[in-house]
DNA sequence: AAAGATATTGTAATCGATTCCATTCAGTGA
DNA sequence: TCACTGAATGGAATCGATTACAATATCTTT
């Protein structure tokens, strides 16, 4: 047991506290001899600074929290990666908040900024409002928002255009052809949805095409919602030929729908998700998605916060919009599915 | 910001710091009308105690640590979804310690220990020694491990038997009529792998077949691990009609030489993985596999460990051998593989 | 109504570090 | 040798809570 404190070790030098301390913190400021006196007697009784008392006295913990509406899901897991490695990298921790999916628990994670359990927190929620974080921020903490444009001068973002993702999905659906295209939305509220939401009719306006109420249905960003939504879509409206889910958990739920109708992808059905989560490239067919930096996003803004947080002034640059990519793959181009499977098949 | 103190709360309340403490912690102690006149001045100054002097004082920080050689890995990941929701019902916090597949970061995690700022930890690291385990226990401080059996009264743990993982994996095989089985380790001093070798060996011996050296090779736990050790497997001997992957990540990478190669599986050649991840539902074939109650294991050991934090004093049950389960899906059965196909392609 | 028991409240020490301010020490110039 | 300067060191307050102990108020009981 760590027990030795630094009463102790002052004792065994045979110098002050104060003097433990400084070779601690800024040894530049005691002499050589009496320092390596002080270094001996810490090495000898095994002693590390007692983190707790060090918190209260400098009123930080070099602990981050980052709330995240679900661990599991592959894309919060990648945001975590990219958030916990420049946290580490610059001597913080990192505490993780799992919203569980529930709406409610994702604000009451503030308590850990209130009660000073964490220095800073990163939201990667799509359910909160901007109100609600602009109010955190708002009394005085440090926050970091990522998935998101936030407009206020303390708060850091990190977002890709939702609304380019999605012309660029449909977009792509109409160079192939299609022109009954689905959206399978994610919940209605959250802001990932109303933004492809809006991409998505714009592109349909810009080629000049109805906008068709009954091709939209609203999911909850997993594979069941997916499922679900996918087979009220058809009850609707089962003249689409294109299904674009505003994810990829959402879009694996079609697939699995589509399996039990027997519905071939893409030859009678194209799907397009977003995300690029892993799973994606192991299905059959592969499926065509967008490609958001999320490891970058994570890195980046955890690297923008913990500045901000020790200079406590707002640094110029706070919002990053960074590039998302369309991934063609075999759901959503039948010319591509028939070459890449004999590809698979024949090459060796 | 939440400026106020308990002394500003006393002050308000005209009571002294004391009283507000036991309202706070042992509201029992005091008079109903002093109570909520105090209660009146908490919310009013919206006041939350500041828990790094609670730490301190309480020798407690409410957080445990738990170390995992990769985060992105799924079967990780739900170990840690475990912890965390355990954790949270009991009022802990969770921080989360990726040593990145870096062997030499695991143990740099016990500094959380050594000063204080977590209360336990867990251990889900194949590479670290049991040595090393007990050495940190018998320092005082409180951990636990998954993933195997540690000789020590002190440290909680819950493992299946890795033994009969290989056994239930091999006998299966040989039933379906495989007798030429390769076996495609993890890293060579993991204790996993290790033991999954015994059981191999076992059941290769029960059923009176002889052990092959150059059947074996050793991956690194990783899909590109695994894709580099299968190739090399071949090269030293390619008569073998079935590999037992010591995980599923490993058996991916499997599926993915043989794409390059156009082996077909499951006739060509049978695969059989461990853990149960995800991914193994939605490749092409299903991969068979077995299950390990990994959202369990990190649940239990969480209120294990926990309790014994708290009441400090090693409780009866510590050791816990949970079930596995042998999944048996396409990769290694040539006959459900036929008919479960039909069935997706057909079914309605 | 007095004495003793019990419930309520307050005072001050404590947790283990950091750091301001004061003091001591060594070195310099006159 | 003395006064002065700057460097090195020490003493003690401080961060914000909890809690042992002491003091006071309230309630029983006779």
């Amino acid at each position: 047991m760590s027990e030795s404190k630094i009463v102790d070790v002052a004792r065994r030098a045979k110098v002050s506290v104060a003097t433990v301390s400084r070779v601690l913190n800024r040894s530049e400021q005691v002499s050589e001899k009496t320092k390596q006196r002080v270094l001996k007697a810490i090495a000898e009784m095994n002693y590390t600074p007692n983190a707790m008392a060090k918190n209260l006295r400098s009123k930080r913990t070099m602990t981050l929290g980052i709330v995240v509406s679900d661990i599991e899901v592959s894309y919060y897991a990648e945001i975590i990666k990219g958030v916990e490695n420049m946290a580490n990298s610059l001597d913080y921790k990192i505490i993780i908040c799992d919203a569980q999916n529930k709406q409610e628990r994702e604000l009451e994670y503030v308590s850990l900024l209130q009660n000073r359990t964490v220095d800073g927190m990163i939201f990667v929620t799509p359910y909160m409002t901007s109100k609600e974080l602009i109010a955190v921020a708002e009394e005085g903490y440090s926050i970091a928002v990522i998935g998101r444009y936030i407009e206020h001068e303390s708060i850091p973002c990190a977002f890709t255009d939702n609304v380019k993702i999605a012309k660029d999905v449909v977009n792509h659906l109409l160079e192939q052809g299609h022109e009954r295209i689905a959206f399978l939305s994610g919940y209605a509220d959250a802001i990932d949805s109303y933004e492809r939401l809006e991409g998505y009719m714009k592109a349909l306006r810009d080629a000049g095409l109805p906008f068709i109420p009954d091709l939209i249905d609203n999911g909850d960003f997993n594979e069941s919602g997916g499922f679900r939504s996918f087979l009220r879509l058809r009850e609707k409206n089962d003249a689409f030929t294109a299904v674009f889910a505003a994810n990829d958990e959402m879009a694996l739920g079609v697939y699995k729908a589509c399996r039990e109708l027997s519905i071939q992808i893409p030859s009678e059905l194209a799907v397009v998700g977003v995300d690029n989560i892993r799973l994606t490239k192991y299905v059959t067919p592969k499926l065509s998605t967008v490609e958001q930096p999320k490891y970058t996003m994570g890195a980046l803004l955890t690297e923008k916060l913990i500045d901000q947080m020790n200079h406590n002034e707002f640094s110029d640059r706070r919002v990053f919009k960074v590039d998302s990519k369309l991934l063609v793959r075999e759901s959503s181009s039948y010319a591509i599915e028939r070459s890449s499977n004999q590809g698979e098949a024949n090459t060796s």
